[in-house]
RNA sequence: GCCGCGUUCGUCUAAGGGCUAGGACACCACCCUUUCACGGUGGUGAUACGGGUUCGAAUCCCGUACGCGGUACCA
């Protein structure tokens, strides 16, 4: 009888969610979806006086704007709930209980102060941190070392002290790795971590263990820095559930930034976003950019992410949410770490606004263009004006730039690339051309070239050096795509009016 | 320091004993295009180092170097 499918992911609302944080959401909303299970997002508080008001509303956010929706979370509800740990306080800490009756944990009274003095002594060169460990725990104030009474008058007394693990003395511990393969350590090098803290709240090792058991969660893929505490882990699971319950571990590889692991300095630092979505700090008022902001869709994005540490084997590199749903696998995820690449960020971003029809992204891009104060009024026109563009866009803001002029003329010509060769001969030209525009039946790109082309021969000009005035009539200067398109899309009217205003402009120059 | 995990073009990666180590981004050149792009063709460019094992190693083993992570009553 196979156990469910069921994953989890567990973020903690300390600040905006970084690229890594999003990457284990969809690595973990893969396998889920692929495998038929379920995926619930869990709220790890744990840490009061680290959590930041209204992140996780952000962490939501983030995840809804990605397309990863959990099946169960603190905001949707379900079977497993609550799924905020500061609610599940309570459970906690007959687990860590029960623990010390099997002897594999115990209480320490020792106060801060104490544990810094600890340090203190033990501190050398060759051992810069000292560990709270089976080599000091004799040492210091703890139920294996004062007398089983004292202990029980502190704890009736409601002394402060917290539940620590009490690590073997030597065992190693083996597990497997879904991306690694067997992982082992040697228990005796790993300290007695805290369970459980003196404001009763759980650690993230004691909350992980439990939670996973009584969520039934089947696997747990997290980020690699999380391997070096994965033996105190694997070491609660046998004590309190069995490790045949266990989940299957999987530690993703870290993302990098330009130095080490990716940071919000460096999105400062080097220009681009690492978070999905503009986070504000309601402490400092610091707004961290995020790629939605910086103009990405979220379907490149999120394939961006998913090569970022992992691809299928083959050469394909641009997959969509459901591509990515068949396609992906645990065991094909890297081992290295990635350092982030915002150039190939872009290019996935060029990618999908080329593969997209307009209506993917025309509701950004319409706001984009409010924010500019340019109303649009016509949907069919604004589609039509985004597909003759995009191929130039690589940002959405480059709609901007790109389409601007489809929606008003030109305020500024720059005259600069045809001046020194404008003549009367073009000028009248230009006038039996936007004459003739009026009479044209047939309102295609190709009709309007062979009449411009026709025209042209007939004044004895070649139609070369006309294309691009014209090309600066219409949209003030030399970008946009192909001239008679953009006629085209303007229509008679509109063309002719932007000719007539070019040439009255004009007429000074020569 | 100790522990752990890594290491293929500048970057992301393919090749899990066997053709001239393949692709993508970036860069360069040419073609297409009388704008800018898209597109097309080609180019520069990598198996960290040293030992083994083998007929044969990027691939397996050992060592070294380097990088990263961890070493909190943070996650």
């Amino acid at each position: 009888m196979a156990k469910q499918v069921r994953v989890r992911f567990a973020p903690s609302p300390t600040g905006g969610l970084h690229l890594g944080g999003v990457r284990t959401v969809l690595y973990n909303y893969l396998f889920a979806k692929q495998q038929g299970g379920s995926f619930i997002v869990r709220i790890e508080d744990t840490d009061q006086s680290r959590f930041v008001p209204g992140a996780e509303e952000y962490i939501f956010d983030t995840l809804e704007w990605c397309g990863l929706q959990p099946d169960e979370s603190s905001r949707h509800g379900g079977a497993y709930g609550p799924y905020r740990q500061s609610e599940r306080k309570e459970s906690y800490r007959s687990y860590a209980e029960q623990l010390i009756q099997k002897g594999f944990a115990y209480y320490a009274f020792d106060t801060a102060e104490e544990l810094d003095a600890m340090r203190n002594r033990l501190r050398t060169a060759e051992n810069p941190s000292p560990q709270y460990d089976h080599t000091v725990r004799g040492q210091m104030r703890n139920s294996l070392t004062l007398p089983e009474n004292e202990v029980a008058d502190l704890l009736a007394s409601g002394t402060p002290h917290v539940i620590r693990i009490k690590m073997p003395e030597d065992e190693t511990v083996r597990f497997h790795d879904l991306i690694r393969g067997e992982v082992s350590f040697d228990t005796s090098l790993v300290d007695d971590k805290v369970l459980l803290k003196a404001d009763g709240m759980p650690t993230y090792h004691l909350a992980v263990v439990v939670d996973d058991h009584l969520m039934e969660i089947s696997h747990a893929f997290r980020g690699e820095e999380w391997l070096p505490s994965a033996p105190v882990h694997v070491l609660l699971w046998r004590q309190l559930f069995g490790e045949e319950a266990m989940p299957q571990w999987a530690h993703l590889p870290l993302i990098l930034g330009p130095n080490g692991k990716l940071s919000k300095r460096d999105g400062a630092k080097y220009g681009f976003p690492v978070f999905a979505m503009n986070w504000k700090d309601p402490k400092s008022g610091e707004v961290t950019e995020g790629f939605r902001e910086r103009g990405f869709l979220p379907e490149a994005f999120i394939n961006m992410l998913a090569i970022l540490g992992w691809n299928d084997g083959t050469e394909q590199e641009v997959f969509s949410l459901d591509a990515l749903i068949a396609k992906f696998s645990i065991e094909k995820v890297h081992k290295g770490g990635a350092k982030f690449d915002f150039d190939k960020a872009k290019w996935f971003n060029h990618e999908w606004i080329k593969r997209l029809p307009a209506s993917g992204y025309r509701d950004s891009v319409h706001q984009l263009f409010s924010q500019q104060g340019l109303e649009i009024q016509d949907q069919t026109y604004f589609e039509k004006v985004l597909d003759l563009v995009k191929d130039r866009c690589t940002l959405l803001g480059d709609f901007w730039d790109q389409s601007q002029f489809f929606f008003k003329a030109p305020k500024n010509i720059d005259l600069t690339p045809i001046k020194a060769k404008w003549n009367e001969d073009k000028v009248a030209f230009f006038h039996s051309f936007s004459k003739a525009l009026r009479s044209i039946s047939d309102w295609t790109p190709a009709s309007l070239e062979q009449l411009f082309k026709q025209l042209a021969e007939q004044s004895a000009i070649k139609p070369g050096e006309v294309q691009l005035p014209l090309r600066l009539m219409l949209v003030g200067g030399k970008f946009g795509p192909p001239v008679f398109d953009i006629a085209t899309l303007l229509g008679k009217e509109e063309t002719a009016a932007r000719i007539e205003a070019a040439l009255e402009e004009m007429k000074d120059m020569r």
